[in-house]
DNA sequence: AATCCGGTCAACCGCACCACG
DNA sequence: CCGTGGTGCGGTTGACCGGAT
């Protein structure tokens, strides 16, 4: 991008790579080929210029001979890159757009950390690009103490995987694997790949997206990613686009093992009850509701009232111009005239919207966006529908936060973590929800928060234990209460304390993986 | 003004897979 | 079956930049 290196930009190339333009005297620190010292580091224009002009010669591929019919001082694997990121044509640079950081969010809900298969499905894009954006969300997020995802992409791709299991389990004695295969939708509206194929004319570098459906995606993708991905680690090295035919022959018999996950999960009203979710639940929430993950079709106002300085799409997306160096102008985010880039508002929406006005009692988030607001609107329904738990979600609360122990002891990074008769029943029972929070334990200077996903448990930044509370809490850095201010960081406090009872997942150092056996215990007698 | 720090990005590296001989 | 080359993917690193101190 524009800072790709000092030496990169057009016309300004240093002394010795306008005697040697390949940058015969860059920095040749990286490995010989043949006795030729193969140049490392940015880019040059004139190595790119080379790069173009060998490909529309040769075509891509056989990047190795590049080196040899151009006497471009590159590896092949740094062309290829150079290529796939940068030079090669239709490439989408600048900002993501809402719609594209939607569309990343619910890939990686089911795919993980796929990012190749992610960027298939965004046109234009690298995924490069896609693995920075998310690194980068999730560190913002995890920093704020958020959820990776929207409670309604989670819970659709539960929703979804147990419908999966559920069509397995009966169509796969009648039906061959294909036709069940082209019958199911796993998770993601296949609505939204109409319109990316719609670009498919426009995707060079990816494979077709013939007969794409979430179904594939979502077997794509059960695998787990570093970040806390929804699904299980099953699936630990994807075998790319070729596997789609082996993966879609083997589907049937993979499915109880892909989504062991949900196996237990018979209920997803009552898991999407959990949520906080509208239930029954509804599958075509999201696109009944525009703002879901807080998208604001025709308008840029937020839903708090804010504006976002940035415009939303358009002019987030600029083509790349042959020259693939970019001013900063095109960059939507480092020039001094840019306003913040999509990017960075729809996450500092997750972090900077105040809560929305008095919330009711258990309804339909009015923006089950993940973003913050709709986060503590979570909070409070949740905490207002503690009185409604059945005697099953008790025991599903009880079992958690008595029995579930963390999935090793070095996964947990809670070396302190209260062994498990601290989780007592009456620890539970006794404390009624809104005494938790108290005067006292204000005093404490320790901040609750019921980490809704599991995913931020992850972060050991800010997830530390109260070894002198023993109840297992998680206590919030100071970035929340920073984001919130006093007044509403003790409101948040409150709606927290609430919401960590009645959801049941904020009292243990258990991961994510460990989710598993809770359901399973969430369907004991 | 200097320094520090976090965010962003491009590029590199290691690994895995496939094709082919 | 095995070795090798080509390719692609995911994780990581380091440079650059802007804002904060």
């Amino acid at each position: 991008m524009s800072h790709a290196g000092s030496e990169s930009e057009d016309g300004m190339l240093s002394n010795n790579q306008i005697e040697s333009p390949l940058g015969e005297e860059g920095n040749y620190g990286g490995s010989a080929n043949g006795g030729v010292a193969l140049k490392k580091g940015p880019w040059t224009s004139a190595e790119d210029a080379v790069l173009i002009e060998y490909v529309k010669k040769h075509g891509e591929g056989n990047w190795n001979a590049v080196q040899k019919h151009s006497g471009l001082f590159r590896c092949g694997k740094s062309c290829r890159l150079r290529w796939a990121n940068h030079l090669r044509p239709n490439l989408k640079k600048g900002a993501f757009t809402q719609e594209e950081e939607q569309l990343i969010i619910q890939l990686h809900a089911t795919m993980g950390n796929k990012w190749a298969q992610m960027a298939a499905h965004l046109p234009g894009r690298t995924d490069n690009e896609i693995k920075n954006y998310w690194n980068t969300r999730i560190k913002r997020r995890q920093r704020a103490g958020l959820p990776l995802y929207p409670p309604e992409v989670s819970l659709q791709a539960m929703q979804e995987s147990q419908r999966c299991l559920n069509n397995d389990r009966i169509e796969s004695e009648h039906k061959s694997q294909h036709d069940t295969l082209l019958s199911k939708n796993y998770g993601i509206p296949n609505i939204m790949f109409a319109n990316l194929k719609a670009n498919q004319s426009i995707l060079p570098y990816v494979p077709e997206l013939r007969d794409i459906t979430a179904s594939s995606l979502l077997m794509k993708g059960v695998s787990s990613s570093q970040y806390g991905s929804f699904m299980s680690p099953i699936m630990h090295r994807q075998k790319r686009l070729r596997e789609e035919t082996t993966l879609l022959s083997s589907f049937s018999g993979g499915m109880k093992n892909e989504f062991h996950l949900f196996d237990q999960f018979h209920d997803v009203n009552k898991a999407a009850q959990s949520f906080g979710l509208p239930f029954p639940f509804d599958p075509d929430y999201t696109t009944k509701n525009p703002e879901f993950f807080g998208e604001n079709h025709g308008s840029h106002t937020l839903a708090n009232g804010n504006f976002s300085a940035s415009k939303p799409t358009a002019e987030a997306v600029k083509l790349e111009l042959p020259s693939l160096q970019y001013s900063e102008t095109d960059l939507g985010g480092r020039g001094p005239s840019c306003s913040p880039s999509p990017l960075i508002e729809s996450v500092d929406t997750f972090i900077q919207s105040p809560p929305t006005g008095t919330v009711e009692s258990v309804c339909p988030s009015p923006r089950n966006s993940g973003l913050l607001d709709a986060l503590l609107h979570e909070a409070k329904t949740l905490s207002s529908a503690k009185n409604q738990l059945s005697e099953k979600e008790f025991k599903f609360i009880h079992y958690y936060s008595c029995e579930c122990t963390p999935i090793s002891a070095n996964e947990s990074s809670l070396d302190e973590s209260p062994s498990a008769e601290t989780f007592t029943e009456a620890n539970v029972k006794s404390e009624p929800v809104d005494q938790i929070w108290t005067a006292d334990r204000e005093n404490e200077s320790s901040t609750w928060l019921d980490i809704t996903f599991p995913d931020a448990l992850l972060d050991s930044d800010w997830l530390e234990h109260d070894s002198a509370c023993g109840k297992g809490q998680v206590i919030v850095n100071d970035a929340m209460g920073t984001l919130l201010g006093d007044d509403l960081g003790n409101e948040y406090k409150q709606m927290a304390a609430g919401a960590s009872v009645s959801h049941g997942w904020g009292h243990s150092s258990c991961s994510w993986d460990s989710m598993p056996a809770v359901y399973q215990m969430y369907e004991l007698p």
